[in-house]
RNA sequence: GGUGGGAUUCCCGAGUGGCUAAAGGGAACAGACUGUAAAUCUGUCGGCUCCGCCUUCGAUGGUUCGAAUCCAUCUCCCACCA
């Protein structure tokens, strides 16, 4: 099975296009083909890997990736799939950013003058002109067809400003400035990206007459059709500081059931054999598919051995219910107690397990919280510094543990 | 520039002088049931020194025994017209 087809097989590709000629291009390791980033915050978040997985298997079919850091299109900010204004970054947000994303892209992907490039549009973004822009580009643009685009259809009930509108020219302009400069044929992205891409393939054929293409990758998007990998908390970030590789693991191992065989055809490298075969599990069989998902994932992102402890941390916790050294933990110091103890609603909201004592409270007055395994039935309870000493293990809900400890 | 409309607790959204820490929904959190799933049911859902007290309804000042609700000024949004 060639590439392309493997990618249809996954269920990756959202639109192309050309079919006939990306199937060929691609298929032969001929297409020279970008992904933007654009620096939204100080690490890629589970979104942005399907993109870079997608990346990665087409260099491995020997296509060339240019990875693009929107360091100037971060100035603008994308109005896809938001309905309002994104706030608006400092250049040295923007410039950290970038730093932030190269680092972890770098892990991923090998770059290397013949295999892969980096690129950053702020090189020649900042230094358009305005009015010559106006007249190179944007002649080509109709604003009766932008305003028809999704992106921005969307957007024209709560209110689009002029800033935002300028994006998908910005992103066009990327495109045919690589195409010229780099010789980059495709342009890959999400599938939101799709009005945008199609822009840039537009001022390209206009501009130069030449043919590009461009294709879309499948958003992940769970069974009740919202966007996957955000949390209560937010994203779940690929940076091991932001979303720690339990965490992690954890997320893709509690995933629906309707989700799971989904993810992992699309984001696992397991062949798709195999994937066919797990396909016909049902019922309590899949939490073993979620085990894998998981298992998989966080060994592609972080690393094997912290996959393996994630594992094992994961099944002492909640199979065998044994300590385990791998729980997030909070190292409580003496003057923190009062008369060689400290309260549990102190130590709840000390641990980040609560954001208030009152949330504490109720918590435990619910028979949410135990402490090494006994539950908690007095928001009076006090812990000592004997037993902070050798570590505590605390559990909110059923599933958020938690170590605190003094040395 | 003109004319209207709006800003309420994490989000949506009621509330138009006291009975309002503020309806309803969503999210979230805890409990039951389970497969570390979903669905369902129950409870909670501003803070605290928690049977009581304190701070919230865009901002500031005022009227009143008493205001999210009335008045004034300001800030910001939106719609229609230009």
């Amino acid at each position: 099975m060639k590439i392309y087809e493997e990618l249809i097989s996954r269920g990756l590709i959202a639109q192309v296009t050309d079919e006939k000629e990306i199937r060929e291009l691609v298929n032969d390791g001929n297409a020279t083909f970008y992904i933007g980033f654009d620096p939204t915050a100080d690490s890629l978040h589970v979104g942005h890997f399907v993109a870079l997985c997608l990346m990665k298997r087409l260099q491995m079919a020997g296509n060339k990736p240019v990875v693009l850091l929107g360091g100037g299109t971060g100035y603008i900010g994308d109005p896809s799939g938001r309905t309002d204004l994104r706030s608006m970054m400092t250049p040295e947000t923007i410039q950290h950013n970038c730093d932030c994303f190269k680092n972890q892209i770098e892990k991923f992907i090998e770059l290397d003058e013949d295999k892969a490039i980096m690129v950053n549009n702020i090189d020649w973004l900042l230094d358009l002109n305005y009015v010559e822009l106006l007249r190179e580009v944007g002649s080509h643009f109709s604003i009766n067809n932008m305003l028809r685009a999704e992106c921005y259809k969307q957007r024209m009930e709560k209110g689009l400003s002029f800033l935002e509108l300028n994006y998908m020219i910005m992103q066009s302009f990327d495109f045919y400035h690589l195409f010229i400069n780099h010789g980059c044929n495709m342009q890959f992205g999400g599938d939101d990206q799709w009005s945008n891409m199609l822009g840039g393939r537009e001022l390209i054929r206009r501009k130069l007459g030449k043919n590009s293409y461009a294709m879309t990758n499948t958003l992940l998007m769970n069974s009740e059709g919202s966007k996957m990998g955000k949390t209560a908390k937010g994203a779940v970030w690929l940076d091991p500081n932001k979303t720690s590789p339990f965490e992690f693991y954890q997320y893709w191992r509690n995933i629906n059931d309707a989700d799971v065989l989904k993810c992992i055809r699309m984001l696992t490298f397991l062949p798709l054999d195999q994937i066919n075969e797990m396909s016909k599990w049902e019922g309590s069989q899949l939490n073993e598919a979620k085990e894998i998902l998981a298992f998989e994932l966080t060994k592609l992102v972080h690393s094997e051995e912290k996959a393996k402890d994630a594992k094992s941390s994961s099944h002492s916790l909640f199979i065998t219910g044994t300590d385990d050294s791998n729980m997030p933990s909070t190292e409580i110091s003496k003057n923190q107690l009062v008369h060689g103890v400290i309260n549990v609603i102190e130590l709840m909201v000390e641990c980040k397990l609560t954001t208030s004592k009152s949330e504490a409270r109720r918590v435990i007055q619910q028979g949410g919280l135990s402490i090494n395994d006994i539950k908690v039935d007095s928001v009076d309870l006090c812990i000592s510094s004997l037993a902070l000493e050798k570590g505590i293990k605390i559990r909110k809900g059923k599933k958020k543990y938690h170590k605190a400890f003094m040395i």
